[in-house]
DNA sequence: TAATATT
């Protein structure tokens, strides 16, 4: 992690430290000097920074105002993107009081809509202040939504939510001073009064804390998409297969929105992948038991996966977890109904045969990758295309993809599980459209596998994956 | 009726 860390001025020998009355702050040891911080500093929230500057860059702007003990631009915690904000921590308390009065909101950066942003960091901050005020009225403006608020406390912040037009969507963030006033605020104004033009009385309560409004955005696009059962996403039902899940579940938003070239898709794919961390990382109360499964989600040390007692199916998750418990008269329970090993019958019209009748196997052209597929998976870079088919046992047949699924989409559904050195999706010819179906090669069977095991069945939108071995060129067959 | 970002 980049920090810039002041260095202090040596002395001699010795030891010397200061405080916020002082001289310098810094412990020095010999060589070596440890920048100290006052107790009563204060860390900073820095936002709007271009995402192009880093902490070197930044170190200029706000040593103008003190010696600064620690600068820290945020990073995406997966992708190591930069998120245009940084904490900054002073050495003096009162070096970061300048530094606020005098850039807070004070100057736009380069390349930035708004002015840039210095206060303190909510972890300094006094607990839950922060309200959505929802069924405002469309007239109504910061200054209304002020004298609504005002007789409760002080208001550090007062923000209608606007659209692009400028027109407001009837909900405002106001922050207090204090928790205590803004739940005073809640007490008297919520579902009070009804605004002109709201459809019911006005809505005071604490704002969305970052997890909910993942979660939000989630059901949001879950149901645009139509990928799982409405309202029902749960996490953790099954550890560390939902998080290979998830992932899934990413990457697939991620393709379909990429056709229509829509980028909230990848931002919301990224957030999917974040709960999926989540949830490996613990924050799941589901009891599971420690693993003696044979399938490892790809992608995923066996050390960090757990398996599954008792499968609990999900709604929307439902391809289901790989039987990797060792118990197979286990009964799982599916809380969707829907068995999760379909496709068990033959279809009547065998797209093999037309996968067989005249088009070309995919043969090693690089793949058209696009910019935020290869975002959605930076542990799994570009690979070196060798040839295709793979070896026996190693290609699959992919049946009942989505109509916008193209090679690329097809190739990143099945990169989590192994090295894919071929991905193609068959397309008609007079038409160009999908045929729906593909053909995926892994280096190994292994692979090959997993990525029945996980995917085939996988549910996306009304359809169901068929995932399998592609039959062998010389294989006999009663057709 | 939900947002520029908060280790």
């Amino acid at each position: 992690m980049a920090t810039v860390t002041a260095n202090g001025v040596q002395q001699e020998n010795g030891f010397s430290t200061t405080n916020s009355a002082g001289r310098m702050n810094g412990l020095t040891i010999g060589q070596n000097t440890i920048p100290m911080k006052d107790h009563d500093a204060i860390k900073l929230f820095i936002g709007q920074i271009p995402r192009n500057l880093e902490e070197k860059d930044l170190k200029p702007l706000f040593e103008e105002f003190g010696k600064i003990y620690e600068l820290t631009v945020l990073k995406d915690r997966f992708t190591g993107m930069h998120k245009g904000c940084a904490f900054l921590t002073y050495c003096a308390r009162e070096s970061a009081l300048k530094a606020q009065s005098a850039l807070h909101e004070q100057k736009t950066l380069p390349g930035m809509n708004r002015p840039i942003q210095v206060k303190p960091a909510d972890s300094e901050g006094r607990g839950d202040r922060k309200l959505f005020v929802g069924m405002l009225g469309k007239q109504q403006s910061e200054d209304d939504v002020r004298r609504l608020f005002e007789t409760f406390g002080q208001i550090e912040e007062c923000t209608v939510l606007r659209g692009p037009d400028g027109a407001s969507k009837g909900c405002a963030f106001v922050k207090f001073s204090s928790h205590a006033e803004a739940q005073a605020a809640i007490n008297s104004l919520h579902g009070g009064q009804t605004m002109p033009g709201a459809s019911s009385s006005l809505v005071v309560k604490f704002a969305d804390t970052d997890k909910e409004r993942t979660l939000r955005r989630m059901h949001q696009m879950a149901g645009q998409l139509g990928i799982f059962s409405p309202m029902t996403i749960q996490f953790g039902a099954y550890g560390a297969y939902s998080h290979a899940m998830m992932q899934q579940q990413a990457a697939l938003m991620a393709a379909t929105q990429g056709s229509y070239l829509n980028p909230m898709a990848a931002i919301a794919a990224a957030q999917m992948q974040q709960m999926a961390a989540f949830n490996v990382n613990g924050l799941v109360a589901t009891p599971m038991t420690p693993s003696s499964g044979t399938s490892t989600p790809p992608g995923i040390s066996a050390t960090a996966v757990p398996s599954i007692a008792t499968p609990i199916g999900v709604n929307g998750f439902s391809a289901l977890p790989p039987q990797s418990n060792g118990q197979p008269t286990s009964e799982p329970i599916y809380t969707n109904g829907i068995h999760p090993y379909p496709a068990q019958s033959p279809t009547v019209t065998d797209p093999l045969q037309q996968a067989y009748a005249g088009v070309q196997h995919y043969a090693g052209d690089p793949l058209p990758l696009t910019g935020h597929l290869l975002f959605m998976f930076p542990h799994n870079p570009p690979v070196v295309f060798l040839s295709s088919p793979g070896p026996e046992g190693c290609n699959l047949f992919i049946y009942h993809l989505p109509q916008e699924f193209g090679d690329a989409e097809l190739m990143q559904m099945f990169l989590p599980f192994g090295n894919v050195i071929s991905a193609k999706v068959f397309v008609d010819r007079a038409t160009n459209q999908s045929k729906c179906f593909g053909f995926v090669s892994f280096d190994n069977p292994s692979s090959a596998q997993a990525a029945i095991q996980a995917m085939n069945g996988f549910q996306i939108g009304m359809k169901r994956l068929k995932v399998q071995l592609k039959r062998p060129k010389d294989a006999n067959r009663p057709y």
